[in-house]
DNA sequence: GTATACTCTACTTTGTCAATAGGAATTATA
DNA sequence: TATAATTCCTATTGACAAAGTAGAGTATAC
């Protein structure tokens, strides 16, 4: 598996909007801000993450984005198979892999398997809500600290 | 992770060598056709897999390529990393990756921690011995079926 | 001395990543 | 209705790495 800036922005937005979920908009503006992406290439982002049913918009005056599920239903899993493709570190697509008839080939294939496998049960059970309860521990113990 | 063909080719040559370990030298020629690799390009592998130390090489008539070390002392997780570098899914170089001070990014770095660390478990636990003793086992079971 | 093989360096091609740019469409509100 | 704020859409660019190509140079067995 392999994460991008693409990747990155896409994970840094929708936390963000979980941290925002069902009290206000955010417009891209602040979202930029936020997680430090440049704006525009944020905004092609946000336009794939709508497209993949994660995000919803409201165009115009005051308009601005939010989640269109619940942060408990959205994995991080999800987030980065649809932004980065397939985790395996290697394409299936190489022939020599899909088609796995050389034992020499074989061997390997059994090993990108397993890395997948292990990247697969981490990804797909970390939740936005997880990761929102992860930020407000950490908001609480730095109010303490003070 | 991610494995590119330079990889790929890296760990399947080791394999070849370390099915001829103790036995003869192998040739570029033969390697690349064995495994279907380009040969020049191939040649760039081995130039680094022998600066890397994995592997050694005799010049001229009769020259070839082999392994420096007994196939037991060489993982697939040497050879990945020495080849295609870290194996964390997102570099640290990121700056506020590295310097993690606001929580909204740190939670994500701790994801990529647990990655890097399932990632490593199962590569540096798998020596060619492991690999050389499956092609083994798997001639043995065509032997039978035929 | 010649064929065979590894060594070294430079180059090319192709594709992706990351960002930039500019406008079009939409909407609240003064 | 005009305007400011906002999202939507497409095109383009610059940098870089991946993958392969090329050719000359060096060593060695026979």
């Amino acid at each position: 598996m392999k994460v991008t800036f693409k990747g990155d922005y896409a994970l840094k937005a929708v936390l963000d909007l979980a941290l925002h979920y069902n009290k206000e908009l955010v417009t891209g503006h602040d979202l930029a801000q936020r997680i430090d992406a440049p704006i525009k290439f944020l905004e092609q982002v946000l336009l794939d993450l709508k497209k993949g049913g994660f995000v919803e918009s409201r165009r115009g005056n005051i308009g601005g984005y939010l989640l269109s599920k619940a942060p408990v239903q959205i994995t991080v899993g999800e987030i980065i198979r649809f932004i980065e493709g397939p985790t395996e570190p290697i394409s299936c697509v190489r022939e020599s892999y899909s088609n796995c008839t050389d034992i020499h080939r074989c061997v390997f294939k059994k090993i990108w398997q397993r890395v997948s496998q292990a990247t697969s049960d981490i990804i797909d059970n970390v939740t936005f809500e997880d990761l929102v309860s992860q930020v407000n521990a950490g908001r609480q113990v730095l109010a303490y600290s003070i």
